[in-house]
DNA sequence: TTGAAAGCGCTAACAA
DNA sequence: TTGTTAGCGCTTTCAA
């Protein structure tokens, strides 16, 4: 459509194409042509000259001529596809700390497209910012990130890294409780409802909670992969009703595929937890969560706190030149609600 | 907690500091000290002083002086308050907007607070920026926009305006859409939940349906204002239970109070839409309307259309130099689901 | 009414 | 092993 040439047009192109001055151009484009009188004639040739060459001003110059203090920028990486509520908690997390720490940043959310995290790892990314979270990195991503030396300070959310600081949740513990949860209540056929693996973390959680129902002989469980949507959950729950015997207790991976899931076995008349106890990890919004019907019963990940020690981290590494890469790790807890009580 | 100096500390500084020069600082902080044979005692004492001096390198020069292209930046500043999905729909929007056009901008999305976009705005922002999109200003904050001159284009998201772009939607429609659908249901006792209106656009909404209402003998409308949540939709609806009769026909003005209102008539055993048609301005997630339970009838807010709009018009103003401030106003349309059928 | 020169902070080429 | 110089794009004196 546009035609964006690579090599920007600069005033001093402007001021050669026109034959006069830099500062000219500079007074004129910035709209001080009557008040540093300069002439109409040299005012709309100017003008014209900039529409034609397609001139956009150099905002790294005009700050650095500014000579404005320059906090430091910290850029959150989102992926974002993701569907789900986290970016609203963990931007909340993020500007609370920066409260409660004092701390004096820039905060800027760069989206970018799963896979794709290179192509928005720009140089010129990379050197307009102090400090880099990045959240969900896929496989792809993470490959990345491990095969090459980037100049800036990053911190990881949510996956881990022997290179980088890296601040997660202990997925042991998010396979672990569920499954205490539904021995505790007796249940015998579990199902697990699941995305496709985009990080390992989820292996973790799964194979733990396999490994913690096949301790008490229960090795038969219902799995049904779909896609991290409402609609996965729905369409994974009528293809398990057709399999009967139906599960007694479900455990989603996710609240998109939760709250599908729960419409989908409202719409087929089976009661939940009546019938079948479900609990999801819950990676979304509180709020959702404990209004859903039922009120859906999660592992809850601690994401605010997760954020604050994102930030902390870059904070350290932005002050402290030398970093070596820690992992923070953060516990979370289960709770009951309506879709799974006690 | 940490001491920030307002005037920056430059590699300048700690070639003073230490007496070396600027180069050799900028080789060793760049940790080039081995490939460039600088000795072990001054590596250590520039990084030494880097650090008690509290060095942080300023991105704009290093970006200047990088000589790569410079996108232009165009920035979305986001009321983080929000608590509705629309940032997600609105990032897509946008982003598919870049693809569609061609456009090749650096998006960046500032998240600022209601009331203070003012504080956000600051001169550094607005000089690091080519175009800025803002969503969901307040009155407080429009009438910061109105009384200064800022020297970026600016294009305003649902807002109104007499100096800046604006992209809308019909207001009108939106009342008048669901008064039109309770009417046609033959309904006598509407009510509307609301929450306390933070841009005009909610009053022209709701007045317009009481407008269509009371033209056809309507004029006893319950109103019930709570904050724009699931909770503050829950408690509205208990307190609307209090007060018999029920109402026929709700009105919710988000997603988030009506997916909390449903919940709450569905723990009081009030059948939705058997005893109550509900319908909610559905600035919310299209998946969570369709899986709620029931499913939520909408107006539906078209969001990524509106995202586009404000694209092309911050693209066009960034190209075109003067840019006068048209209105464009998108049309909504009524989806029928579960919570009222037809 | 316009232009020349200096400098914001940083780095690369070259000199010492 | 280190320093000097020039220049990225822009704006602000000051001079013409």
């Amino acid at each position: 459509m546009r035609n964006v040439s690579l090599i920007m047009v600069t005033i001093k192109d402007i001021a050669k194409y026109t034959g006069v001055s830099p500062s000219t151009v500079s007074i004129v484009l910035r709209g001080l042509s009557e008040k540093r009188n300069i002439s109409e004639v040299t005012t709309k040739k100017v003008l014209s000259a900039a529409k034609t060459l397609g001139y956009t001003p150099n905002m790294q110059s005009k700050l650095l001529r500014s000579n404005l203090p320059s906090l430091p920028v910290i850029t959150l990486f989102w992926d974002s596809s993701a569907r789900q509520h986290i970016l609203s908690r963990f931007l909340k997390g993020l500007q609370e700390s920066l409260i409660n720490n004092g701390y004096n940043y820039d905060l800027q959310v760069k989206p970018y497209t799963l896979d794709h995290l290179e192509d928005s790892m720009t140089t010129r990314t990379l050197l307009g910012t102090n400090g880099i979270i990045i959240c969900n990195a896929s496989e792809k991503d993470m490959a990345f990130l491990e095969e090459n030396d980037l100049s800036v300070p990053i911190v990881l959310y949510n996956r881990y890294s022997s290179k980088y600081p890296t601040v997660n949740m202990d997925d042991k513990e998010i396979g672990r409780l569920p499954a205490e949860v539904f021995l505790r209540h007796g249940k015998k056929r579990p199902a697990i409802l699941t995305s496709p693996a985009n990080f390992n973390g989820m292996n973790i959680r799964e194979n733990i909670f396999r490994y913690e129902l096949s301790e008490h002989g229960i090795s038969d469980i219902t799995r049904i992969v779909t896609d991290d949507s409402l609609s996965g959950g729905y369409k994974s729950v009528k293809e398990m009703i057709l399999n009967k015997p139906l599960p007694d207790c479900v455990l989603c991976t996710s609240d998109n595929i939760a709250f599908g899931a729960i419409k989908a076995f409202h719409d087929n008349g089976i009661n939940i937890p009546g019938q079948i106890e479900l609990i999801s990890i819950g990676n979304g919004s509180r709020e959702y969560e404990e209004y859903s019907i039922p009120s859906l019963s999660v592992i809850s990940l601690p994401m605010e706190a997760m954020a604050d020690a994102c930030l902390t981290r870059i904070s350290r590494a932005i002050t402290d030149q030398n970093v070596f890469p820690d992992k923070r790790e953060f516990s979370s807890e289960y709770i009951a609600r309506e879709s799974c009580p006690f």
